[in-house]
DNA sequence: CGTTTTTCCGTAAACGTTTACGAGAACACA
DNA sequence: TGTGTTCTCGTAAACGTTTACGGAAAAACG
């Protein structure tokens, strides 16, 4: 059915070599017979078979991003990540490199997943997302030596892999001395349980704004669970048993936000009148919701392309580890101010 | 680096054709020396090169499903499919199939990728969506004889692949039914341009049930946009300008359902008050909107499951084109009543 | 015109698998 | 014991590329 470069070269009565040679632009090729070859094989229709090309070349020229869904995330399915996708996509192309998504099992461990597209060499390298603070992708991919980069920090790995991270930690502050500016003294937390790293990080910028202003850290009022809206419904009541309840909360997670609102709009109060709420990372459910949440948005897009640059500066096949080796880069928040606080 | 099936032969003193034998689960192997295979395997942490096996095979045994994001649609990203890929993931997965994603750039002509995802074999078959009805991508791939299916209708092709849709027809006709029951007689009806089928689909519905209810249709009531926020945004105005004005409005799709929700609270019309609105597809932004919108929703993950089984009967590796040859199926919605109409 | 260089192309090996074929050994049967 | 069958395995070809190597022809040079 596919047409070969054995049809191609008994087409045009040359070796396959020169066809080979002449479609991958070398140098020692007549330029008239690199015409005739291009031509064929356009009217041929012809294009490299995939296996045979990256079994050769040792290389797929394509990289993986592993994408997981939340377990339960039936209807909300992770918005967040297609404006990075496409900026990593977009960049990734510009050097001829495709990207291709793979789907993990909801609940499943995607550690398995990860070894097989690793060790079956489909890919050349691995985009990992939802990093967190011990993780055993990254331990693994770090031991394998295979090449990859993460949306996300973590204390895992050799430390010498690129990564691209939200400033959470500045955000929570940043959160919190918005709050203590508009007078609240009494500002709830709340994270995602597991071991995402994102949540230590923004906890750990909470808790040293709060510091700065002088204001006593409560236990009572910092809660963590499922990164879910259910999560956020089940959670909050929890810091609002505390005897001195919150003023305002700040949801490290739209999901865990808009189930959290839902609980207290069934305890009568209201997000945005008698409760400030901030969001850490927007999407558009908080610009929708009713009242519309404040909160911190990433530049999604461009952080996409820049740790398609970033893992491609560390691709041996791309200029390699001899380049400059930016490794780590931690990007800002910008606050989108709505109707929640 | 990694351990080819040379390697594991050479530790094991035999030859790589039982070695091969021996993990791809053939007869003709001694059970005490498959058992010795395994066990190498897993010491040496062996995995068969994809490369090379699919070169040999000649079959990936992975799918591609083609995700376009929409143009300028940075921040709003398509949730709509996670859960029915989580579905097509899982059913795939349980044939020994891969999906991969394969992400398009967002203004730029699909076709060209998908060529070349179909001429250089890098999958046994691809999954398509945003069907429209005069389908480019469907024609070529009838053409070229590559396997395929899609979700969504369409007109195009040789009819003989198999196709899930929803059923948008009966989709209308419910809105149309449910809005006449509450009173409603002036029912406008916005979708999306270009060529998306269902736009269409939705329209026949839509125009069915009016006559059958005895309204006369009324073009001034029907506008067609771009399938955005922005879209919604510029075409509801439209039929707002009719002498005599809809009391309702049936939006095909959640984002410009937003932006034309926008659009009537910039005029002082209050959606769900003022004006009934029912959205056809629903995502979670309209259960978060305010007011929540009314709209009617499919069973995704379902229909990713159901679409996978399909393509698999569809494929002479998996029982193939003798096997019952289920080509289309079209599923109904459910209607979830909010407070917008 | 002889020599050296350059240009261009064909040959063949290699990448890591799977699998058709055949052969030796063990076994069954008469 | 001779013959046919079964079990197990090794050999080698094939999948479609890319690329190192070498050689013939053409060009350049003296």
């Amino acid at each position: 059915m596919a047409s070969s470069i054995h049809d191609l070269a008994r087409h045009l009565n040359i070796s396959i070599g020169t066809v080979s040679r002449a479609l991958n632009g070398r140098a020692d090729v007549n330029a008239d017979t690199r015409q005739r070859v291009l031509e064929a094989a356009r009217t041929l229709n012809y294009s490299p078979n995939q296996s045979g090309r990256s079994l050769r070349q040792g290389a797929t020229h394509s990289i993986a991003f592993m994408l997981q869904p939340h377990p339960g995330d039936q209807q909300y399915g992770e918005p967040f990540f297609i404006p990075f996708l496409t900026g990593l996509q977009a960049k990734l192309a510009e050097h001829g490199l495709d990207l291709m998504v793979v789907m993990g099992e909801p609940g499943k461990y995607q550690q398995e997943r990860l070894r097989r597209v690793v060790e079956t060499r489909w890919v050349d390298a691995v985009v990992l997302a939802n990093t967190r603070r011990e993780d055993d992708r990254i331990d693994y991919l770090s031991k394998a030596g295979f090449p990859f980069a993460t949306l996300g920090r973590s204390q895992s790995g050799d430390d010498s892999y690129p990564s691209l991270d939200i400033d959470f930690e500045r955000a929570g502050a940043e959160a919190v001395d918005r709050l203590v500016a508009r007078g609240h003294r009494r500002i709830a937390a709340i994270r995602p349980a597991h071991d995402l790293n994102f949540g230590y990080l923004f906890l750990d910028g909470y808790r040293k704004a709060l510091q700065r202003h002088g204001i006593e850290i409560d236990p009572e009022l910092i809660a963590s669970g499922f990164i879910s809206e259910a999560g956020g419904y089940e959670v909050t009541p929890q810091v609002m048993r505390s005897k001195d309840p919150p003023t305002a909360i700040i949801f490290n997670n739209d999901a865990m936000a808009l189930g959290g609102c839902k609980a207290l709009a069934e305890m009568g109060i209201r997000p945005g009148q008698d409760m400030a709420v901030i969001v850490i990372v927007d999407t558009p459910l908080c610009r929708y919701f009713s009242p519309a949440l404040t909160a911190f948005r990433p530049a999604l897009e461009p952080m996409g392309q820049r740790l398609a640059e970033m893992l491609l500066a560390s691709l041996p096949a791309f200029g390699g580890p001899e380049g400059p080796r930016i490794i780590r880069e931690v990007w800002p928040l910008e606050l989108v101010a709505r109707d929640s606080d």
